[in-house]
RNA sequence: GCAGGUGUGGCGAAAUUGGCAGACGCACUAGACUUAGGAUCUAGCGGAGCAAUCCAUGGGGGUUCAAGUCCCUUCACCUGCACCA
């Protein structure tokens, strides 16, 4: 095995010494290639960053190589949780901590050899940086996005602590296993509803994977239908949602949600009141998780002494409350229709209540429901004049005719709510704003920005789930930015979420102290060429960032209302057991210590070869270890060097470099290796060694993936110029097809021999040759030729009988 | 339950997007070199068969001259979301 220490350390000094990444806002052909920035947690960097980083890394170093201006930056996302519970445990401040643990990253990534323009690094907790976040905060406030409204937050009354929905996941505190109540907390808010439709239609000006795109639709979640007033018998009247108006006819009851504002309203009116605020209170108790836990029995009560209307056919049906009707989806109650919806079906089985068909189907064991009618011609039974009308018909009708009568309308209906935006935790940027008695929220003066999170050393949360920073009298104490009275701070801060919203534009004018980009340097960039990051961002990450570049585009602060092109995301990096690394299973692997083994250049193309760059692939050191062998092979060909110059296969050399480039921009990392594993295994066959061209070829075509080894043989033997300065190889596309061709030979489909044809011979000679084959020739005697099939360059089927 | 994804040798995987299934690598076997080999090189390597050939891409069915690839159906696993009206 080589020195790869000293040729690693040799090289990354020089990039570093003679600043070879350092990029400037200018110039022809910009390229912005972002990959997801790192939590810098204290267990260092994992394979699986290795992974997305080399790859993105590869394509970077090629487009610059090709003469694009690469901006490929790299910075942290170090506000959250983990390094707050981590300082608590140590009692010092979080952000010794961060600064701690960026060192370790910043110091493996280095050693990597990633191409990242350091000078523009930067952490979301630097004042600097997050002065900006709270600026644009500010800015939602000032355009009336923000909003303080009072929310449920899981509470776990042993830790005094709020949790987040992952914290609390099946009811119980992750920490220390109490059940979770629901407690009421006044909360900031971003009102991200109202961009729904928005953030539906600018997905048309992404190229986002088609998984990507669903993933965003799916958690935007739109349904569209009806909206419909239901009167009350004795009067007052209250609206439904509805996606299947055809089915109106089964109406046999309401059902209401018990934390919505209709049964608070409905409440003088109810004969069993006792029962129905006990009902109130029992699902108060619940989280969302535990009531979809209890989903087994459709729990419920009757709502005595109110009976509603169905307005189509004046029909008197009962209101039950179910806390399987949430009270801010919709308008809080549903028509219920038993024989026509699973869930009504369940819950009049379960409370006895009438079902009456409307489409023919069959309900004798389940609901018919709309899955099962829609789009197969069903029809309405026992719908009056509709009766008869296929469902698709009858949906049309009766809205129509609802809508006429000026009892229903169309809407559509979403499935995103407001982007809660509070956490009541230290580590994250406090959110500026501060209350006066008298002149109620202002947000902080932009010249007192940013609000900084003071240097204390106890940030234990406090009894009552307010942010520890509400214990720091010198913190929330302040002056009113209005009227110059006492006033209090905001001591909420904000989600990891925030930071990460806008971290790409920083990146594109990261010292900027007038404005968080300005508007050229924006312009300059255009838009993320290229964002790489894991699957389980691809929803919620995704959804957030576009939402507040969407926000900051209609105020004009930036140039596009999506300012990411295309999203790609990657496989994890699984333990050799086929199993997510994890600590408690014993199967990390550290990159550190393959970097000490066998070189940053082997690790970094053993993570490009491992598989399908786009899905999990197991760790297997068997494998890396031919990586290993693959570098010595490179290095031991050079032995072989003869001095003529050119191609010695010109064929091959063509086809390798069409091939290299189409794979590193399609995310085809592993087959960009094997294709350069392949012109290895031609250099090693030829007679007369391979020539300075050759060498220097294979070292260009390599040096994405492995740039060290390859720099350093491109020095040793004197091939050109640093690698890192050259420019890339072009093919010619004539020449990446050999003149003569195999070509495949089929009788009835199976393979009965193969011919060598030149390329351009003309179909009938193709088949001449074909038929006068030997093993075709015979599987021909004594049968009918029925169909002759050429394709030219592929293949040759004579079909016989 | 819904949505998305995956399923190909002993293993990781390829397959120009409907055209020779298993490229490339690992593991394995045999041989060479060697004091030695967990180094290197050469050859072999889906299954059955001496062979011609036959069988084989989770299972079943279909379209086609031709299917891993398209359609229908079914099973298994993974990842999200989860009573969304």
């Amino acid at each position: 095995m080589y020195n790869f220490k000293e040729i690693e350390k040799k090289w990354q000094n020089y990039w570093d010494k003679n600043k070879t990444f350092k990029v400037k806002n200018e110039g022809k052909n910009p390229y912005y290639i972002l990959v997801e920035f790192p939590y810098p947690s204290g267990s260092g960097l994992h394979v699986g960053h290795v992974r997305s980083y080399t790859a993105q890394d590869a394509l970077a170093r090629m487009k610059r190589m090709q003469g694009f201006n690469v901006l490929y930056p790299m910075g942290y996302d170090a506000f959250g949780a983990p390094a707050e519970e981590y300082a608590i445990k140590t009692h010092q401040h979080p952000k010794n901590v961060v600064k701690k643990n960026v060192e370790v990253f910043g110091n493996q990534m280095r050693t990597l050899g990633f191409s990242f323009d350091w000078d523009r690094s930067f952490s979301t907790t630097d004042p600097e940086y997050y002065k900006w976040t709270q600026w644009q905060f500010i800015q939602f406030f000032k355009h009336d996005m923000a909003y303080k409204a009072v929310t449920k937050v899981n509470w776990c009354p042993k830790c005094k602590m709020v949790l987040s929905n992952e914290d609390a996941a099946g009811g119980v505190c992750e920490r220390c296993g109490t059940q979770v109540e629901q407690k009421e907390k006044s909360q900031w808010m971003l009102r991200m509803a109202k961009y729904s439709e928005d953030l539906l239609k600018g997905l048309d000006d992404t190229n986002f994977a088609e998984k990507v795109k669903l993933g965003q639709i799916n958690w935007i979640g739109k349904s569209s239908g009806v909206e419909m007033d239901v009167d009350i018998v004795g009067g007052g009247k209250f609206s439904i949602f509805t996606t299947c108006i055809e089915t109106v006819y089964g109406i046999t009851f309401f059902v209401i949600a018990p934390d919505g504002k209709l049964i608070e309203e409905l409440m003088p009116r109810v004969e069993n009141k006792e029962e129905v605020l006990e009902y109130i209170k029992e699902t108060s108790l619940k989280s969302s998780m535990d009531r979809t836990e209890l989903n087994k029995g459709k729990s419920g009560v009757l709502v005595k002494g109110v009976e509603a209307i169905n307005p189509i056919n004046g029909k008197h049906v009962p209101i039950y409350l179910g806390d399987f009707v949430l009270g801010d989806y919709g308008t809080g109650a549903v028509m219920a229709v038993p024989a026509h919806d699973q869930r009504d079906y369940e819950y009049a089985k379960e409370h006895n209540l009438d079902i009456v068909q409307v489409i023919e189907g069959d309900i004798s064991t389940k609901a018919f429901e709309k899955q099962d009618y829609l789009g197969k011609n069903c029809k309405l039974m026992n719908s009056e004049e509709f009766t008869g009308l296929t469902v698709e018909e009858a949906k049309e009708k009766i809205t129509d005719m609802l809508v006429q009568k000026g009892i229903a309308r169309r809407v559509n209906n979403y499935k995103m709510r407001d982007w809660v935006f509070g956490r009541q935790r230290f580590w994250g940027e406090p959110i500026p704003m501060i209350y006066c008695d008298d002149c109620g929220w202002n947000p902080v003066k932009e010249e007192d920005l940013p609000v900084t999170l003071p240097d204390v050393t106890e940030y234990e949360p406090t009894d009552n789930g307010e942010s520890p920073l509400a214990k720091i009298d010198e913190f929330v104490n302040c002056k009113c930015p209005v009227c110059g009275k006492d006033a209090k701070r905001e001591t909420d801060t904000m989600p990891q979420w925030a930071g990460s919203s806008w971290y790409f534009l920083r990146f594109m004018d990261p010292h900027n102290d007038h404005e968080f980009a300005s508007m050229d340097a924006m312009k300059y960039w255009n838009k993320v060429d290229w964002y790489n990051g894991g699957m389980e961002h691809t929803a919620r990450h995704l959804l957030y960032a576009r939402f507040w570049i969407q926000f900051l585009y209609n105020i004009g602060l930036v140039p596009n209302k999506e300012m990411i092109w295309t999203r790609v995301s990657h496989g994890m990096v699984l333990g050799s057991d086929n199993q997510k690394m994890s600590k408690s299973k014993g199967n990390v692997i550290n990159p550190d210590d393959i970097v000490n083994e066998y070189g940053a250049d082997t690790l970094r193309m053993y993570e490009m070869f491992m598989g399908d760059y786009q899905m999990d692939a197991p760790w297997n050191i068997d494998s890396l270890k031919g990586c290993s062998r693959f570098i010595d092979r490179i290095i031991k060909i050079g032995e072989k060097l003869n001095d003529k110059s050119g191609y010695t296969d010109e064929i091959l050399a063509n086809k390798t470099i069409a091939k290299v480039e189409y794979d590193l921009t399609h995310l085809k990392y592993n087959t960009a290796v094997s294709s350069l594993m392949i012109m290895l295994n031609e250099y090693d066959k030829f007679e007369n060694g391979i020539t300075k061209d050759d060498y220097r070829l294979l070292l260009i075509l390599l040096n994405p993936i492995i740039p060290h080894i390859t720099e350093e043989l491109n020095e040793q033997y004197n091939l050109g110029e640093a690698i890192c300065k050259s420019t890339w190889p072009q093919y010619d596309e004539s020449k990446t097809q050999d003149e003569l061709l195999t070509l495949a030979i089929q009788v009835n489909g199976k393979l009965r021999g193969t011919i060598k044809v030149n390329k351009d011979k003309p179909n009938d000679e193709v088949l001449k040759l074909a038929k006068e084959e030997e093993n075709v020739s015979k599987h021909l005697e004594g049968k009918e030729i029925i169909k002759e099939i050429v394709i030219p360059g592929k293949i040759v089927n004579i079909v016989v009988k």
